[in-house]
RNA sequence: CGCGGGAUGGAGCAGCCAGGUAGCUCGUCAGGCUCAUAACCUGAAGGUCGCAGGUUCAAAUCCUGCUCCCGCAACCA
């Protein structure tokens, strides 16, 4: 994609909802959504990542009442734990944004005043039936055999004011802007779910509560008798605290969004869209959706108590373990299934014994047969087997960057896999510990030996984007300091790093027993 | 006729939008190696790519029809 000079490319994330613990799905779009950006970054595109906390509404208000504290110091706590998380895992994002704060609300008040006074946003009446227990408005189709559950307590009949935004007046012009870009969502398939929902006609969407109701949220700047209700409040945070209004603002936006799927369908592909068209802001330059983890083929749910929670599997296979698998398990939009035995499969033979052993074989014939010293190459015993493994590895890492591309993070980790599995075989094919054995072979062992450092200096530079640490932490191995900071668009065979010292062979993932790693599902 | 997703060797999945070598992890069988985290490498068995038509020189991939499974209330990425 194009990336105009002084321009970002600028990525957020849904921002999470307070009202309860942060789980395996946010961790997963997180994660993802970073693997996104550092991808760019080593292309040496300039980025700009945001992701955060949604901290209004009536549920926070409630759940802090219970706890007997602040609204404040609730959301303080539980945006924490996001946060938490997030650095956790290694997510780099450049702001955290708070929908409580101030920077954030200023932003939400001029849009809502700006589209009031264009006469976007109107006052009507909203009646229907009430419940006092819930305090919500009830549907039609809450209804069982014609009468409300007793669950619902007293029903009353009620009629209050409330703001409403025109979006159908845009159902139209939305309908013709997907049809005319079909990759304005990824995957493509889920536009044809949002052109679905607007087969039928939309109606105007209730921005406001009464503060009689809800007072957790931010007052309309035209009605301080009534606060914002989520969407005008939540979707404005992409562009509120990146400067809306100022050159920062035009420097980032247009962004991309990575949401679940649940959230795309109205808000996303919607509401948001619209909100941006009669705002007079360009739209969002994509919006990535991705589907949700399931867990042993049912749906996870905090209700099932079936949740994955990542601060578990982390503590036992590592932060890099988890952010590996859960970027080669999902095919990006689809759903995927997170079972501890595949996570420990994966982790064994794809992390521990694919690229950790080869790490750690390398380096300690490095340490054995040449004391730990880089040796110098002599072309002279060059063969055939290392124009091969040039080739194929070279391959492995440009097809990885052609899938990265497209979003397809899965296929790209398969085919920067071969080039693990190409090297595996180039140690088999070399059988340096034989060449150790012959004196007359020294040139050609310090060869091979040089070979392996630099195919994974290559490979394991390149895999920074999904496993920062691991990467760092292998390079460092292999006597390479500094060569993640920026790839370029250009795949070249390392040279030049005779001289450097590896260090000593140590698991880079240790192996797990498989007991605590059934802990993951607990 | 509600909308969408899925159906691929024993298990779980990718590939399909931009048709042309059926790929990945595990499992099974046989072998090699010993540098290494019982890791690594080689070979073999095993698939009418849900069913039926169609388009095409060529279809897992495009079109049509059909069958079965899942999601579309809430918490929630």
């Amino acid at each position: 994609m194009a990336n105009e000079k002084g321009k970002s490319i600028y990525y957020t994330t849904a921002i999470d909802y307070v009202n309860g613990r942060p789980h395996l799905g946010h961790a997963y779009e997180k994660v993802m959504t970073d693997v996104l950006v550092r991808f760019q970054r080593q292309r040496g595109r300039k980025t700009y990542f945001l992701t955060g906390t949604d901290e209004h509404g009536q549920k926070v208000q409630q759940s802090a009442e219970k706890q007997g504290r602040s609204t404040e110091a609730f959301c303080d706590e539980m945006s924490g734990h996001f946060r938490t998380l997030y650095d956790k895992l290694g997510v780099s994002y450049d702001d955290f944004v708070r929908t409580t704060q101030d920077r954030h609300k200023q932003v939400v008040r001029d849009v809502l005043t700006k589209l009031y006074d264009k006469e976007e946003i109107y006052a009507a009446d909203y009646e229907g039936y009430y419940s006092t227990r819930q305090e919500q408005f009830l549907q039609e189709k809450d209804r069982v055999d014609g009468k409300f559950p007793d669950d619902f307590g007293e029903v009353v009949h009620l009629k209050e004011k409330n703001y409403f935004f025109k979006l159908s007046q845009y159902q139209d012009w939305l309908v013709k802007h997907l049809q005319d870009n079909p990759d304005w969502i990824f995957p493509s398939f889920r536009t044809k779910e949002v052109l679905g929902a607007l087969d039928k006609p939309i109606p105007d969407l209730c921005i406001s509560r009464p503060k009689a109701r809800l007072e957790w949220g931010i007052p309309l700047p035209f009605d301080e008798e009534q606060v914002t209700y989520v969407w005008f409040d939540a979707l404005l945070n992409y562009i509120s605290v990146i400067g809306y209004g100022t050159d920062s603002f035009t420097e980032k936006w247009p962004g991309r969004h990575v949401i679940g799927k649940d959230i795309m369908v109205p808000a996303h592909a919607i509401y948001w869209p619209i909100m941006l068209k009669a705002s007079g802001v360009e739209l969002p330059e994509q919006l990535i959706v991705h589907g949700w983890w399931t867990q042993r083929k049912e749906k996870m749910s905090k209700s099932v108590g079936n949740v994955v929670d990542p601060l578990d599997v982390i503590q036992v296979y590592g932060v890099d373990a988890f952010r590996y698998f859960v970027m080669r398990e999902m095919a990006l939009g689809h759903d995927a299934d997170f079972t501890p035995e595949q996570f420990h499969q994966r982790y064994e033979s794809e992390l521990a014994g694919n690229v950790g052993n080869l790490l750690n074989r390398s380096v300690s014939m490095m340490k054995r047969y040449r004391k730990q010293q880089i040796p110098q190459l002599v072309a002279d015993v060059r063969t055939e087997l290392d124009d091969d493994l040039e080739a194929k590895v070279i391959e492995a890492v440009v097809t990885y960057r052609e899938h990265m591309e497209k979003y397809a993070v899965h296929t790209g980790l398969t085919e920067l896999w071969r080039g693990f599995q190409r090297t595996n075989q180039y140690v088999e094919e070399n059988a340096p510990w034989k060449l150790a054995k012959d004196e007359a072979q020294s040139l050609r062992l310090d060869y091979v030996l040089g070979q392996l450092v630099r195919a994974q200096t290559l490979l394991l530079s390149e895999l920074a984007a999904v496993m920062p640490h691991a990467s760092s932490m292998a390079l460092t191995q292999l006597g390479q300091t500094g060569v993640t900071a920026q790839l370029g668009d250009a795949v070249k065979w390392p040279v030049e790093l005779e001289g450097h010292e590896v260090g000593s062979p140590e698991p880079l993932f240790p192996r797990v027993e498989l007991e605590e790693g059934a802990s993951a599902s607990s």
